[in-house]
DNA sequence: ATAAAATTGTGAAGAAATTAACTATTTAAT
DNA sequence: ATTAAATAGTTAATTTCTTCACAATTTTAT
């Protein structure tokens, strides 16, 4: 069946939203639990739990525990990912020390840079490398994910180096709609400004 | 008429857009040349830019000066803002030193934190205020947008001081769904990796 | 043991957003 | 001057997403 793209997105939303719960000793949520938490409808988040299985008991509600690790599995991060991060200015190094990631199991384990005075500098315990290096490091170390964190104009020769080394997604962080046949998610900060500088 | 949410966040996109046409020198665009650099239908294109007016000329197409101008209008990015970080943390200080912010008509104006080691010091040429004093410096110096770059156990009491200070609206990076009267805007940086991470 | 309350899972209805198709206008070509 | 091509604006059709409403199940209370 076909998952809808915001259903994925919430499931995210559920997941962090679970491990609260589990923090603070809950053991059994109801839809309605997590929706008002998220300010949400109860009916969105059974809907939404319900494209993938059938996880909570009639009457009972979701074990807390099962469901995150139900999950934690649908959207893969039951694993370890492997990050790497594309430029070393102010945005990169604060990814590459920022704990939500690693947290969530994205481990940053390469940073890279065209600028050879960045070069051999070390940002968040990770020596930064030459972008001419990215092939090379990137299937050395098993990298499935990169973040696209350098200026608005190299960032789609950046995501065609990409392309080529065995990488399986890209967040990008550039202000640009990238082309690639890779995945992408785009984390635009100015846009989310700017859509709140709107007012009807 | 009610317009959109989706339509609203594409304004921003089509703003941008339109900047990198005007710097290339270009004077007239097709809806059809929007398009197809962010990847969309024209007929999207048109018809969100129809919910605000006719601003095309058929046969010919827009006129890059003219739209931009609109566009800015319309977002509200026709004038400055005045933005306050709370966090003096990675995040915040990659923000504050984020050039893509005052080009985009979005300028920091104050630095705030709760620990005394960081009030005081200095990131991007603005000295870090304590948070106790957010309510005189946001009404010193009219900040009207509020960045949350502080740690997810601390954001909703953040959010909480923030509403009383006179500020119109928060961009919140933290991974916690904040409640609160103003609107918010979430950049969710976990978030992106976790919806890049479900393979279908 | 029975009834009441809580709560899931789901098919159907409703709402929202996107896309296609068409009309009107403008420009360019012959 | 006429026709063809390009293209905006708009109405209608389609698709996608959300919400409702209810049957099914489980637990709790009496």
């Amino acid at each position: 069946m076909k998952i809808p793209k915001p259903t994925v997105r919430r499931l995210g939303l559920y997941y962090r939203c679970l491990l609260r719960f589990k923090d603070e000793g809950v053991n059994f949520v109801s839809s309605q639990d997590i929706a008002h938490r998220l300010n949400i409808k109860p009916s969105q988040v059974r809907k939404d739990l319900s494209y993938f299985g059938e996880f909570g008991k009639r009457g009972l509600g979701y074990n807390v525990k099962k469901l995150v690790s139900e999950i934690a599995h649908i959207i893969g991060v039951n694993k370890e990912w492997n990050v790497a991060i594309i430029g070393a200015g102010n945005l990169g190094s604060a990814l590459a020390n920022y704990p939500g990631l690693a947290k969530h199991k994205f481990r940053v384990v390469a940073i890279f840079d065209n600028d050879n005075e960045k070069v051999g500098k070390k940002i968040g315990g990770i020596t930064v490398s030459h972008i001419n290096e990215l092939k090379k490091i990137a299937e050395d170390l098993n990298i499935e994910i990169a973040v696209v964190a350098v200026p608005e104009n190299s960032a789609q020769i950046v995501a065609e180096q990409i392309e080529s080394v065995g990488i399986k997604g890209i967040v990008n962080f550039s202000p640009v709609k990238l082309r690639s046949k890779l995945p992408v998610e785009d984390v635009d900060i100015t846009l989310s400004f700017e859509t709140l500088a709107y007012i009807p």
